[in-house]
DNA sequence: TCTGGAAAGGGGATTTTCCCTGTTTTCTAT
DNA sequence: ATAGAAAACAGGGAAAATCCCCTTTCCAGA
């Protein structure tokens, strides 16, 4: 019988590998790499030859987050599943990643167990949501309907990414490869989208929703 | 030969049976428990019959944490060696550690064979001080003279603030009741003060201090 | 096949920011 | 009382940011 194929992303190389043990311990699965982020995990997945059944990836990560992934993979790789993994359970990170698509979400304090569970009816069910977590949802969802989601696509978020640096648009143009013209485009939607009137508010804005680390 | 015997204390069940999984595989040693804070692993080190070598201590814990329960251990059984496993790096939770007593301070985003060594170096020689670690204190040491330099004014403090939102130099001078020429000072006075080249660099210190909200 | 939308690039004008150089006023310590 | 240090103010000019209106290309869905 082929064993299922994991894949880890978590920028803890110690919890990445440990975990690692952990689910070989299990004896179905087996991990065929990790990666300390997103960029990380999508060259790896690029490149590699196989893909993994399951990505658990971890919501806090330098250089390019669970968030970020997560929304890559929906573009790109909607059929790979994954499990959000992380320290703490603020709604609003919960909500973007299961509407993103996530098929499970836990938190990092759960037994071992619990985790097995998840990992197989992820598989063989297509999601796993805990008592806990589909709790919080509801209690978000009855406070704020109307909350409605900003949808940022892949190259603005760079584009915010780099906005919220001393980089003038110019040099952000050149280090996305792009005429100042079109960031000058970016700059456009974002403001509209946003709903600001300044790169201060952009910066802001990213900060506020986590889009960049202070 | 008899292995070493290790503790394991994080409230992060799946790391730390994780972790227990992946110190088992590399043979020399056992995990004799784990506990999820201080408390229940005083508890269990006063019930058991055998006293772990190592005690792997995670920092932030709820109940009783890393730094309270090395104080305990400290107090009532020195001849424990205990590492210090964390998330963050900053600068007092290192000290107040070290000072405790803790034989090596580890970020759990190491590398698992730095955690072997760092494990056989704190049972062989002692203990394990990572460059990172050492670093860090460095650091510190010679930023806080520099830090201390830094005195805002309260004008400027306020000037500061208004420097984080939308509004122009124009309509902050207005609202500060000055020119806007006096503005201009105040901005220059503290691009040079905070060692930044434009408002980007304005707002991201303001956030990175405290100086404003999120 | 057609169409609409998104991404990329562009021209040109206005406003804001940034930087340099000054002067005057106010406060403060000796 | 006075020198020196700050705070406040100011002009000019270059660079950056902002704004508005426009074209081309490409891709996916009706």
């Amino acid at each position: 019988m082929k064993k299922y194929t994991i894949a880890i992303v978590d920028d803890h190389l110690l919890f990445a590998q440990s975990l690692e043990a952990l689910v070989s311990s299990f004896g179905d699965y087996e991990v065929i790499f990790h990666a300390t982020n997103g960029k990380n995990f999508i060259e790896a997945l690029e490149k590699g030859t196989t893909q993994p059944d399951v990505v658990l990836l971890d919501i806090n990560m330098p250089i390019m987050n669970g968030i970020e992934t997560m929304n890559w993979l929906k573009q790109n790789h909607p059929e790979i599943k994954s499990i959000a993994l992380s320290m703490d359970d603020s709604e609003e990170t919960i909500i973007k990643m299961l509407r993103l698509g996530a098929k499970g979400y836990l938190l990092k304090d759960i037994h071992p167990d619990i985790f097995r569970k998840a990992l197989s009816d992820v598989l063989e069910k297509g999601f796993y949501y805990s008592d806990r977590i589909t709790n919080t949802l509801l209690d978000t969802l009855e406070r704020k309907e109307k909350y409605e989601e900003i949808q940022l696509k892949e190259r603005e978020i760079e584009f915010l990414k780099l906005a919220c640096t001393e980089m003038t648009y110019k040099e952000i143009a050149s280090e996305m490869f792009l005429s100042p013209k079109t960031v000058d485009g970016y700059r456009e939607t974002l403001f509209d989208k946003l709903e600001v009137k300044s790169r201060i508010g952009l910066v802001l804005y990213a900060i506020k929703h986590k889009v960049i680390e202070v």
